[in-house]
DNA sequence: TTTCATAGTGTATTAAGTACACAATTGTAA
DNA sequence: TTACAATTGTGTACTTAATACACTATGAAA
């Protein structure tokens, strides 16, 4: 334990060694026409895109912090949110560093120091999205995944182990509610989770494995008014679907 | 974009409502006869235990300073880490907020602050391990994971979260490098496995799959002088047992 | 030399994953 | 109106992984 003189002096060390900023940077992927989409910000002076971002409050919860950014850049208020990790490399600094360091001295700027990143994916239906720039941009806007531009410092970083952390959820959680709409047909789930992947993935090998899951109903009316033939609509068993969410899927060991 | 105006009032209010320190608090496990051990510390006033911590350099990478952390508490080097989540309460504070909060002014005292802390676990040898306190603490020690005493603030959380992140690595990563001796019998490992999950796993079944990983070699001499017969030994493949923590072992989808 | 605890190995059954083919529906073009 | 193309729905055989379970072998101690 400490004495009170060795506490001020700690105090005092701590103050000059120990001065890091945190962010939240959060990855918002939403699905529209068969293309995953990641939801961007830029400025109109810089060329490169950045993430929604922002910082942690005094006395607030790190999620909430996720929760309230993404409210301002989206709209939404109820948001399926997963911190995935955190990225601290001390190269790393905030996406407006080089914009803004030679504006202030370095001790009056606050973009000046290094900044410690908190990673959270979201998933959101892009229909509900409105975006809004922050007040740094002049620009918010949906991005597909197979076309994303340059990024701000390690974005494409952050943006490309988010989707690995996403990947991995698929073998162990349910995924679609927050991305599909209400109802939807097979071969658009199956495009969802294709499109999550990479890759093609066998019609009748996947719609009996995620019928498996017990998380789909069936609607009794195929969808009408489509060329080709009517396919069946499903939706989200919720209790199902919240408890596959909880429990995963497989038990591994 | 900001102008040189905004840019200060921007600076000045984020050094007033993005005040947050962080933290490391590892978690390490060890495993000794039988049984999962875990590091903690303790001060000779206080009953409660905790984490082994600290806090990240300016120029520092996180992953770096979590290194550095255990290297002073358990005089290791090379250390399996692992990031696992952040802990982001406003309610949780450094373990010694309780302790030096009356000390000093809200001010000058480091401790007064709000922590948000990244938790890592790391796996390593019990007979490695020389345990030192750290700088607050009397008192640096194994604690079985089934006898584990009552913990300073949400480090009961931390820990327990470490070992569901751990549980689920079961599934994809090989694990045992770092927490078995360099040879060691198929039942031994079956034992970390069995403790690590916390239930009885089948001895052919286990065997089989084990093998199956194909990141173990069996060496020609069984271990001979013990009771009963006597036990093949085994090793770790390096090789194998690398490309498959980075490859990981089911594909899933 | 018998007994007991532990180690090594194999086989049958069940479940999950993979590969693949044909029939049904609906709009469109001949 | 009819043939066609595109798409959807469904079933079955095959392979692989997971599970359940039983016997034999060894070595120390009684």
């Amino acid at each position: 334990m400490l004495s009170k003189q060795q506490l001020i002096e700690y105090s005092e060390d701590a103050r000059k060694n120990y001065v890091n900023h945190i962010s939240i940077d959060c990855v918002v992927f939403g699905f529209h026409e068969g293309q995953m989409k990641v939801l961007l910000l830029k400025t109109n002076d810089e060329e490169k895109w950045y993430l929604p971002g922002g910082f942690v409050l005094n006395e607030e919860h790190i999620d909430n912090a996720a929760v309230r950014i993404l409210q301002e850049r989206t709209g939404l208020d109820k948001i399926f949110l997963q911190q995935f990790r955190v990225f601290g490399d001390p190269d790393r600094s905030k996406f407006h560093n080089d914009m803004y360091v030679g504006m202030l001295p370095k001790e009056e700027n606050w973009f000046s120091g290094r900044f410690i990143s908190i990673g959270y994916y979201a998933l959101v239906d892009f229909f509900d999205v409105t975006p809004h720039p922050d007040q740094f941009s002049e620009l918010c806007a949906w991005r597909d995944l197979d076309d994303m531009p340059e990024m701000q410092l390690d974005h494409e970083k952050i943006y490309k182990s988010a989707l690995d952390a996403l990947r991995l959820q698929l073998n162990y959680q349910p995924i679609g509610y927050n991305l599909m709409p209400r109802e939807f047909t097979m071969p658009e789930l199956q495009k969802l989770y294709e499109t999550i992947l990479g890759k093609k993935l066998d019609r009748r090998n996947f719609q009996r494995r995620i019928l498996g899951f017990g998380i789909l109903n069936r609607s009794e009316e195929p969808r009408k008014g489509g060329a080709h033939k009517a396919p069946y609509l499903y939706s989200f068993d919720m209790e199902n679907y919240q408890n596959a969410l909880t429990e995963g899927f497989k038990g591994g060991w």
